[in-house]
DNA sequence: CGCCGGCGTTAAGAAAGTGTTAAGTCCGTT
DNA sequence: AACGGACTTAACACTTTCTTAACGCCGGCG
C-alpha cells in the first residue's frame, strides 16, 4: 500500500472547506498534504517543506494570490496550481503571466483537478533541489534512486534505501527508533526496534569499510541512529 | 513586426471560422500559423512542418482528438493545447492523461488562449532532444518509430515500445512501477503491476541477448525498472 | 562474579515480488 | 466467418526481500 511517488502537496487556501475537500481528494490519490491559512504562512511553509507542488487559491485574506505568486517565483520553481472562484479573463492571463502553471476555475471537479495535477507533475520531473547526497566515499542519487560506494554501484533493497535516506536527510543528528520505526514501518509498527538492529546490519555491511567498527553509520544505544561524514 | 519569439503554431480544426479566428489572433501576436483540417492531415504536417505547438480542436470529423493525440504522442512531445466545445470532466481528464499540456472550452477569450499558449511555451524551452538514443547495440529512433539491434530491425508492438521509450528517456534512473503504469496504462491501471512483468519479459527477449540476465532492462524489486548502457 | 538489557550477527522460514508460459479476449482485416 | 496480431488474464515456479528467532558480545550494576 505504500505509494513509492508520494508527492508533497501545498494547499494554500484561507477557507476550511474547501481545505478539507482537497485533502480528502489529494490523500485519496496518495499525496500527502500540508495545508496553509494565509499567503504569508504559506511562503513560510512552503520553503521548509518543499513541496513538489502548491494549489493556490486567488483570494486570500493577507496578499493578493498574484503577489503570492510574485513572491515565491523570486526562488523557487516549483509548479502552482491556481484556483480561483473568478472567471474573469484578465485574472487567469495575470496569474499565467506571473508562472503559474494552471488555472482552474471554481467549482472544479475531483478529477479534473487531479488530471491536471498528473499533468503538471509530469512534466515536471523533479527539477528541485540537487537530488544528490554524499558522506564519505558513498554517494546517494535521489533521483535515479541508485547509491554508488567508490565507483561501484551498490544495490540497496527499499527498506534498506529508506533508511539511508531518511538518516541522510537527518545528516548529524541522531533519528530516534520510534522516528525511524514510524517513517519507513508506520506507526504500528513503532516498538520493532529488532527490524532496525537488522536492516543497519545489511547497510553498515554494504556501505562501510569496516562494518563492525562503523564510522559513518553510528549508534545511539537507547536512542536511535545517526549518519555522519 | 519581427518577433524573436516567433512560434510555429499548427492548428488542426475542421471548422473554418474557427482557424480564422485563431490565424488573427495568433498572428496578432506574431506567430507563424499554419491550419489541418483534418486529422489525419494534422499529423503528417506535425511531423513535416516540427511546429512548437499544436492547438487541437477534439471535434474532429474523421478522427476523434484523443486518437490523435495518442498517435501524436507516440512520437512527439510537443505541447498540444486542447480546444473543445464539450464541458465534461471526462473529456478533460482524458485528454490530459494523453498528453495534453492544456484544456480551454469554446467559448475562449483572445487572451486566455494567448496567456495559455505562453504558459505553455515557457516551461518548454526548446526541448529537442535528439530523436535517437541507444544503448548497448541497441538503437531507438523516435522520429520514425523504428527500433534496431545490431543491424537487424525489431518489432516492437506499441506497449513495448511506449515502455522502452519511456525508461529511455530517464535512462540510468529507476521508473516506479506507478510511473510507468499511469504513464502508458492511464492513472486507472496504476496498481497493475502483472501488465509489467509479461511486457518486460517482451522486451528483454527482443533485446537482450541474454534474456535471463539482462544487461540493460534491469528491476529493482519491489520499486521498478529502468535501463541502464 | 553473574545477571541483565540493549545491541550486532546470522540463518531459516514467511511473505512479497518477479519471470515465464500459455490460454483467453478483443479488434481490425480479409 | 475465419484469421492474425496485440493485449489481458491466469497459473505456476522461482527469486528477492522481510520478518522472526536464536545466540553471542559488551558494559553497567548488584
Amino acid at each position: 500500500m505504500d505509494n513509492p511517488d508520494k508527492k508533497r502537496i501545498l494547499v494554500v487556501d484561507d477557507e476550511r472547506q474547501i481545505r478539507k475537500l482537497l485533502r480528502v481528494i489529494l490523500e485519496g490519490a496518495g499525496h500527502a498534504v500540508h495545508e496553509a491559512e494565509t499567503g504569508t504562512v504559506g511562503l513560510v511553509e512552503a520553503a521548509a517543506l518543499q513541496p513538489d507542488c502548491v494549489i493556490l487559491d486567488l483570494g486570500l485574506p493577507d496578499m493578493d494570490g498574484c503577489v503570492f505568486l510574485e513572491k515565491y517565483r523570486e526562488w523557487s520553481k516549483t509548479p502552482v496550481l491556481v484556483l480561483s472562484a473568478r472567471h474573469g479573463e484578465d485574472d487567469k492571463v495575470k496569474a499565467l503571466d506571473l508562472g503559474a502553471e494552471d488555472y482552474l476555475t471554481k467549482p472544479f471537479g475531483a478529477g479534473e483537478l487531479l488530471a491536471r495535477l498528473r499533468s503538471v507533475m509530469r512534466r515536471n520531473p523533479h527539477v528541485a533541489e540537487s537530488p544528490v547526497v554524499s558522506f564519505g566515499d558513498v554517494e546517494i542519487d535521489r533521483s535515479a534512486r541508485t547509491v554508488r560506494r567508490g565507483t561501484q554501484e551498490v544495490h540497496l533493497t527499499s527498506k534498506e534505501y529508506a533508511l539511508l535516506c531518511l538518516l541522510a536527510s537527518h545528516r548529524g543528528k541522531v533519528v530516534t527508533h520510534r522516528q525511524i520505526l514510524r517513517e519507513i514501518w508506520g506507526p504500528n509498527s513503532e516498538d520493532q526496534t529488532h527490524y532496525l538492529r537488522v536492516h543497519m546490519a545489511h547497510l553498515r555491511k554494504k556501505l562501510e569499510s569496516t562494518p563492525d567498527t562503523p564510522r559513518h553509520l553510528l549508534t545511539d544505544a537507547g536512542v536511535g541512529y545517526r549518519l555522519v561524514d
